[in-house]
DNA sequence: AATGAATGAGCGTTCATTCAT
DNA sequence: TATGAATGAACGCTCATTCAT
């Protein structure tokens, strides 16, 4: 859908970008900025051109609307936390344990949606403030990413790690809710992300009781 | 700061409204579903005029801006859960544990959120956009209810029902994110709120593991 | 289809209209005249502020669009015409001549061609150029106007006043033709519109051959 | 004025062209028919590149602006009608009659008009409607052409085959009015050219009364 | 000879806000 | 209390035009 392959995805080798492309990034970098800042609505294409540093009409050399501009910036706010996530489970040794397994995908999300966060942060903030069709065009990536999770956690619970009375759809919830809020607290010169990950699996699997 | 005592807070005994302060309320409460809805900048006057059964300059009998309503809708959208939560409290048994305090605490906060009224989704969702200034007349409840909190999590690691090497920070963090990102997909038809929080408790203090 | 029953049309008496109706008019009034001098596309809406004394914005209180201004102006162009026309003749004496009744209905048509020359010119310059659905939406008056002509001349050949093998079609497209063609050169200074169709009919009935 | 010698006209033998000057009439001819279905305003210079098979920007290699194509295509427009009813008139025997040179030239206004080109029907069409200073530019050949018409019928009025009392003023503006009008109704399925001419030639002489 | 990229001006339109009634 | 009418500022978007390549 996208013919974005934007250096940002962790999953593609940076290729030499045109200036051409690389316009096209700073429109995509400065929206997504401002998208997560302000909101959709509240953003102009002026402010984005600013940003980008071009003139307004000179957006619609690459975008034909902002409407086009949000559903790219939609999308990659998923697809740059899925692909990080499936590599880092793909490298890992097929000796993993489940545990492990769920800390490095945490880990991964995290990372990712702090390294990005002006993409996956604007899809979480504006996503239930946009058009159907905007959230229509979104909704079969995300799907899929939830369905990755979904697997990911029904294989830890088959391998007996994750007790088998635990309602899965609820832990999973919880968990990508959990992190997904950290994209508005979190702060790296406290901890770095993988102590993050670490206490959040640590809270997940042993609970906080005594 | 607000100078209404609106009905929709569960604190309050309903008292009989004056024509003049129902009008008002219906205006919030317009105002407060179209900003969960659409976002803030994306709502109109005229929409919240017509949901409001007015025209959009009667507004200005009633509020001095749209800035203003947004105020008062942010700070209800705290108040409200703030309140329930605590009188849910209050209501406890003085002897219950600390694990029946934070579950009460959690069914409440749930419940509110997900049940009472668009007010506490059109804060979380719009909370992070509005504007410094709006932001900043928020942030002093928000913050009162965040200490409320952590209190609550603080005596009770006291107690020794929570493992006294636990970052209660975080703790709190990914509660409240795991209750917060409830609004987004919860489905009354599933399961009721009271086993949502149960079953949230039992993650949280017991965990997921063997 | 038009809420406007303008003064500007001969077959209504007029009322005394609102403030509210009377700044409607000028903006069609406005809008006509400049349709007329530039076209449709060339014409701003400022331009048409201007001439009706409010600011751009405000037009949008009258017309949701700059589309519905001109589905109004073409529509008024030519029922202000076929108003005119068929007043007139309804007011001939019962035994009028055939060439009485079309010399009657081009003096009505040119007068009103010519006393509402910016609605009826502005439809004749501009049908050609505007949308598909604009063009629609004026299709069928016209053809009611059309109609009413082939009656017309009909009923005179019928009676015997043209001849039996004269082409009615053609004789209308040229008659027609001819007047409003003489929206682009009529001098009221020169002769009057009477004079005018009067010669018209002598050419159109006894053609200029010795 | 123009430097095209273009290969539209009827009158101008076709000579080999170099390609610069091919892709100049290709942006003409575009232009044309643009103008003529959108009007001057509406018509951008991207549509009659599409047209023309090249990119906007290298209009400008062969116009310094749009309304320098816009002057060349409003002359060729009336020059080209000028050209063939004169060469057809050129060609008639010296003893014709002066309604069989009216019948002539009328065929060959309405040949060029209908047949040949969208330069002719852009032209009426649009030249009310463009600025001050373009049909200032076209007024010239306009007059020429007017002039024409006016010795054709003033010669055939002199050798009495159009009666002494007649205004050829209005004869002509009748003439060329019902003629113009044709390019909006008519139908090359319905009857040839020559037919219609001649129809027209023979109501304007003769009359359509007993 | 032609184009990709960019621009500045201006377009139709929206909307919070004002105010006389 | 409430509204109809109006406004000014800004919005998303378009387009003739420029110019380095």
């Amino acid at each position: 859908m996208s013919k974005s392959n934007i250096e940002i995805s962790a999953a593609t080798v940076p290729k030499p970008l045109k200036k051409s492309d690389r316009t096209r990034e700073q429109i995509l970098h400065a929206a997504a900025k401002l998208f997560r800042e302000q909101g959709f609505a509240a953003t102009t294409l002026r402010q984005i051109a600013v940003r980008a540093k071009l003139k307004a009409g000179s957006i619609y050399y690459y975008f034909s609307s902002k409407n086009e501009i949000l559903d790219e910036v939609l999308e990659l706010g998923i697809q740059v936390v899925f692909d990080a996530v499936r590599q880092t489970l793909d490298a890992l040794p097929k000796n993993a344990s489940g545990r492990e397994r769920i800390e490095a995908a945490a880990e991964a999300h995290l990372y990712t949606l702090l390294k990005y966060s002006d993409f996956t942060s604007a899809n979480f903030r504006i996503y239930a403030q946009v058009s159907n069709t905007a959230r229509r065009r979104n909704r079969s990536i995300r799907r899929a990413y939830t369905g990755y999770w979904k697997a990911l956690l029904g294989s830890v619970q088959d391998g007996g790690e994750i007790a088998a009375d635990v309602d899965l759809t609820l832990t999973r919830l919880f968990l990508l809710g959990s992190m997904n809020g950290a994209v508005e607290w979190y702060d790296d010169k406290k901890e770095p992300i993988s102590v993050l990950a670490q206490k959040l699996c640590a809270t997940l699997f042993d609970g906080v009781g005594q």
